[in-house]
DNA sequence: CCAAAAGTGTTGGCTGTACACCCATGG
DNA sequence: CCATGGGTGTACAGCCAACACTTTTGG
């Protein structure tokens, strides 16, 4: 590798597919470009990483301009690095994925002005977006429908206190599929990593469900042996 | 993203990890570097990407050039971006590793000049690498344990006739742990896609074993539903 | 005939899945 | 009292893990 002689004649971006629950639904979190290339169009939020950061600082430093969160738990998903992804050079972009809580969320204002606005889009019938995003969102999607099997990705997307329903719902969006009532109930609780609370839902007309917590002091106790390498976590 | 104007002053590279199974070691390929930095360390193959080429052509040109093997199904591992990971420069490198069948292998001549040797070398008592290869080779090491258990990776390592016995005791290389003899014969069968051949191992001084081949066709005609999104694959 | 590895079944426990009804609450 | 979702148990099937001896072959 590093024996050419760099010809340091390159730059790197990264995007960040972001999602999001809400009202039932899937988001991720997208931008309307205000500049070229691509003015107009809707592109995921991400940005030239600059020259004295890692990528991964990077990442949350840009996830931190458009959406005001901070310490999200950022993945790295794949990197693309087609030759004529980018109209104006050579940008190879990192693409990162996160999955965050967003209930009670204030309005989006990009702190950045090439973003006209940033929003929640659904995941169903997402518009064509710029360069190869739509490709980019495709991993990412691919990415966490797989991982819902292994790993408590779920929580991530809830707000703190969720019921069941609310859980199981969750789970039949991303996956696309029915899930049979009780067994998923059966399984989630005997994982033993959720935490009964003593309140209940509140004002719903109809009886009220039990809230639960995620403990994940308990679940990485109870998962460290497989995490550490033998397949890992609960599936689905 | 793409809307800080990009300023093309790095540089990317990738390195390889590419895994053998040869007298009953897993190894991976390494090169002794001739050049600064580094020099006279070991380290991943590897090499800076072109301007002209997508980072996976890339890849394969580079595997080619230091190995002589073409068309290897070779896969993104992870995308290294640490500020300092580069004495010279920015220099973001993409991870790839490839499984690759090594019986009957030539020397390994490498083509260009950088590098005074490629060899194999056993992942058990891996020196210090070059760079931060130690942490690229660690998380190969890592994604490949894991895969072993969903996807059929073990056959691009295996001659294409093998027996039970060295498809056996290759999962006890990699998983590091030893598995029950009949049990895993009963659960490879099962999945129908080995092909008994006609022939038997020579040349041993004892009974000798049946050879099998893998069918990717019936793997694929079996798993295509699974793969397609619900977890997918066999499990050791 | 000996050494070395090939080859072969059964059982018990656990896990996943299919399936339907009564309960509590607010309006 | 009705509409709405909350909440619950059982039975069957398939999968995994544990476990030991006989067979074949070459030397």
């Amino acid at each position: 590798m590093e024996q050419d002689l760099p010809k340091f004649d390159s730059a790197f971006s990264i995007d960040c597919v972001i999602f999001g629950f809400e009202a039932g639904e899937l988001k991720i979190l997208l931008i309307e470009r205000s500049a070229e290339p691509f003015k107009d169009w809707f592109a995921l939020p991400g940005n030239i990483v600059g020259h004295d950061e890692s990528i991964d600082d990077g990442a949350k430093r840009i996830l931190y301009e458009l959406t005001g969160l901070r310490n999200m738990p950022i993945q790295q998903l794949h990197t693309f690095g087609g030759v004529n992804r980018h109209p104006l050079g050579r940008v190879v972009t990192v693409a990162y994925f996160a999955l965050i809580r967003l209930t009670g969320q204030k309005e989006l204002t990009p702190i950045t002005e090439y973003a006209r606005k940033a929003f929640w889009h659904p995941v169903k019938e997402l518009p064509t977006l710029a360069f190869d995003h739509t490709e980019i969102f495709q991993t990412a999607f691919r990415r966490i429908r797989r991982r819902l099997n292994y790993q408590p990705i779920a929580f991530d997307l809830l707000p703190e206190k969720f019921t069941l329903t609310q859980l199981q719902s969750l789970y039949e969006v991303i996956l696309d599929k029915q899930l049979d009532k009780r067994n998923f109930r059966k399984k989630m609780l005997s994982y033993g990593f959720l935490k009964e609370l003593p309140e209940k839902q509140k004002g719903v007309s109809y009886r009220a469900a039990k809230l639960y917590k995620f403990d994940r002091r308990k679940y990485n106790k109870i998962f460290q042996n497989e995490l550490n390498l033998d397949a890992g976590g609960p599936k689905a």
